[in-house]
DNA sequence: GATACTTACGTAAACGTTTAACAAACAAAA
DNA sequence: TTTTGTTTGTTAAACGTTTACGTAAGTATC
């Protein structure tokens, strides 16, 4: 590997000199610079960036929290969206991107915040994780600059997106579609489903809906097998539901194949509403209705939000950003008004 | 920050001493050992990677090219798959993972290999990129420990699913099913495609079949819509084919789309297969038949070749390994043998 | 009791940068 | 002519490790 030795020895000049010529100081000469930087360039010379770093405690490297759970991490649609976003934010400014390591490694095992120290990272960003085990709290009480994602921590940085509207313009979305009788799987237990499950409530009380309690029932994120067996039980109701809103797109498909089963059809029989907005959703006939993330914006907003954070400390506001989500208009949800038209004139009022 | 320093003050030792006990090297006295990890512990003592890297020329962090091309990359299910599995097999071993930038930085836009170089990883993994680029090149060709996915270099490693095999196996299943007129939209140019092609004539002609040249066009990977498009095309023809294969499974759907449309039934009368075997093909009916390549297993090989080159760049072979794929039978490709039943006996004599 | 070996620790240089402090040369201002 | 300032460069220390080598004491061997 070529170092500044080699090029000041090339060049006759120091060390110091040529630190300086590539970094592009102005205490150093035009030509000397001039002829140091191509030097450097016909040398084949990179940075060392370890030693860079063992200097200045600047690592360009922010650190990415990733879990591996089932169904969930990389493999996940909604977070692997962010996580190309979040990637080409930072990159763009010259930072990389590296895992936390979330194995147990064989020699003392690592905690989250010891890894990052000592890889030294500049920022970590949580996309997906237990955000309750310990491991995470100590990482966010650190003074490591830190945004989360969908999750509120004290005095952190948070990028969300806006469940409590997205519910809301969902479910008013499907309301104005004529649906009275409206039921709500929701996924399991997590502040996102609290805010979804509160604003469905509101939303509800707001339209003038009464929900029957066997209308809300539970099935875990992403399992088709257990939307599956709640649509079925749906659908069995002496009064069952004109629409089944899911707790993701995933989900939904489960709902599909319970419907599909009883010879139903979708929007004809019953209507369904996903909810992430997934690419898959759109390209399958029935195009399912569902409350579009902005995924692409959240995976941005993290980045800005962190290379701020880390360049700018003093200025920069600890604040939770918001980002809003818009429904997907698919057809998988039936406009079931007696006059169909003229509400969709008085719309226009 | 404690450092060394820190612990040797309050130990009373050196900094050697303390080097050396922390990395459990034997010229140091048990006691003192312990005593010295003991304390380490209690300081918060975290290693400093930037300082060790820079002694040792060893980074433990591996670099993974990943590029950001539309409807491919992170965001593309098989490539997720791969990079979830080759991130826990190196993690286990001690190992992070780093992505290689592939944004035009402002200053002076590092080539991969650049960044490679300064970075110090210890290894690339090539996953997903346009393997003809220079950059690319110029990268293989350097003395860093590489492995690649689906893409052959001369003198590198590479981990490839069965293409040959994968064709093979899935064409003779439609075979046995009973289709004799079976039309194959493959992917845009590439060595992947050119290994399934190649292999769709050869099992044709073992088979029997005859394939007419119509029944034989592209549609880019992941395109719905062209694949649609094809799909209509194919549905149109005089003498249109029982069974379509697709280029993967996202195409395949677009091909569901086109024969809903035209108020046809799968697998009733028609049937396909996808290719790649995505999650949401499993929870779909009709479910997709498809050959399901395993993504665990190539992440697995390509992470434990690429450390094995690593660390034992002497004896580690340079070659290709291969992965086998499997239909997965799902219900989209009707049997359509005159003695269905027959058949499935004489398959088990 | 001389020799050799082992154990346990210290010394010091090195890895490739950055940067504060300094210095020489020259120009401009007084 | 002296002073002051600017430009261009050097020196040397520092970042936190690792590691070859040195050394002093203790132990075993003959």
């Amino acid at each position: 590997m070529v170092s500044m030795k080699d090029i000041s020895a090339v060049c006759g000049v120091s060390v110091a000199t040529v630190s300086k010529a590539l970094n592009d100081q102005n205490d150093v000469g035009k030509e000397t610079k001039k002829r140091i930087r191509q030097v450097a360039e016909e040398m084949g010379y990179f940075s060392n960036s370890a030693a860079k770093m063992l200097k200045t405690n600047r690592s360009y490297n922010v650190g990415v929290l990733f879990a591996h759970e089932d169904y969930s991490g990389l493999t996940h649609d909604y977070y692997a969206f962010v996580l190309d976003s979040l990637k080409r934010t930072v990159e763009e400014k010259g930072y990389d991107i590296t895992f936390i390591n979330t194995a147990k490694q064989k020699t003392g095992a690592l905690s989250y915040l010891g890894h990052c120290r000592s890889r030294g990272f500049d920022g970590v960003a949580i996309v997906c994780t237990d955000f309750y085990s310990p491991d995470i709290l100590e990482l966010v009480r650190s003074d490591i600059p830190t945004v989360t994602l969908d999750h509120l921590f004290n005095d952190v940085c948070a990028v969300m997106s806006n469940n409590v509207h997205g519910m809301q313009e969902l479910l008013t979305y499907v309301y104005e579609k004529g649906h009275r009788r409206v039921a709500y799987i929701h996924g399991a237990d997590s502040s996102v489903t609290q805010s979804r499950l509160a604003s469905f409530y509101r939303t509800a009380g707001q339209l003038g809906l009464t929900i029957p309690d066997e209308y809300i029932c539970m099935s875990p994120y992403r399992d088709t097998k257990g939307a599956y067996l709640q649509t079925m039980r749906l659908l069995h109701l002496q009064e069952p539901p004109t629409c089944i809103l899911y707790p993701d797109d995933f989900s939904a498909f489960g709902g599909f194949n319970a419907i599909q089963e009883m010879r139903l059809r979708v929007p004809d029989d019953i209507s369904v509403a996903g909810y992430d907005g997934i690419r898959i959703a759109r390209h399958i006939e029935p195009t399912l209705t569902t409350l579009r993330q902005d995924t692409a914006e959240l995976g941005r907003q993290m980045g800005e939000k962190l290379i701020s954070l880390i360049e700018n400390p003093k200025t920069t506001l600890v604040e939770t950003i918001v980002v809003e989500g818009h429904v997907f208009e698919g057809n998988s949800v039936a406009d079931i008004n007696e006059k169909g038209e003229q509400h969709a004139v008085t719309d226009h009022i």
